[in-house]
DNA sequence: CTCTTATTAGATTATATGCGCATATAAGCA
DNA sequence: TGCTTATATGCGCATATAATCTAATAAGAG
């Protein structure tokens, strides 16, 4: 059943998608929608890290940076590991990997292309 | 250059993506991050329809979807063709589909393990 | 030109959310 | 038991943005 509705995804009717499933989809993509919590994910890309190295690595307050980590993580999208004083994050979620690159892919091609709009204007 | 930093991202080394593009990026998560607008990606997905057919579809008033369509459009989301009175729009960055897959795909997976975890539980 | 229809733009209000401060909890150590 | 460090949370402010209302523009018909 799982796999019937993610072929039914995979053909391409997301018109099929129920509203509920749209919220939780939104939900998601406003997760990913903050700055601060994609550099929180690019800190981690190369593994797990305490909460004092991700403090250092984004420069946020200790207090907006925990913040931050328990929205991702309660989105799916972080683990939480705790040993002794300190609390490792890591990346639970691999989709956010190919979803990172499908934005970065589509932006770089949007702007290029109005880059070029510029650059490659014809005897208009 | 843009197909090398575009490698750059398929290698997974997020960690080299300036804050600036990270900005980028929120922003596009962000623009998918309503309901709404989500809604009138989903009705746009079988092809272009005029803003009329797009109010009557989602439910939303007029002033409201025509907000959203602009915020699309700005983002690149979205293609506008104006036919008499008439604006069709039409979705005109591809990569949506695939980041639609992706997100439902995950939550699928996601919720259906949330769902095991009361089901087969062990005799623990 | 005037009327009608389709769409957009401005202004306003309501809600949500990021951030910082202070403090609370939790874990280890003396 | 205190003391220190690491993390989490309650609260308030500022701001962003979604929804609604009221017009304003644009395009065609008479």
């Amino acid at each position: 059943m799982s796999s019937a509705n993610s072929i039914l995804c995979l053909l391409m009717k997301p018109s099929l998608v129920s509203d509920e499933a749209l919220e939780l989809v939104a939900r998601r993509f406003a997760v990913l929608g903050e700055p601060m919590r994609l550099r929180l994910l690019r800190a981690l890309f190369d593994g797990e890290k305490p909460v004092n190295a991700l403090v250092a690595i984004t420069g946020g307050t200790q207090a907006n940076i925990s913040r931050h980590l328990q929205t991702l993580t309660a989105a799916g999208l972080l683990a939480r590991r705790k040993e002794g004083l300190q609390v490792f994050y890591s990346i639970a979620d691999p989709s956010i990997f190919k979803l990172c690159e499908l934005v970065c892919g589509s932006l770089e091609k949007q702007l290029s292309k109005q880059a070029g709009a510029f650059a490659a204007a014809p005897s208009r």
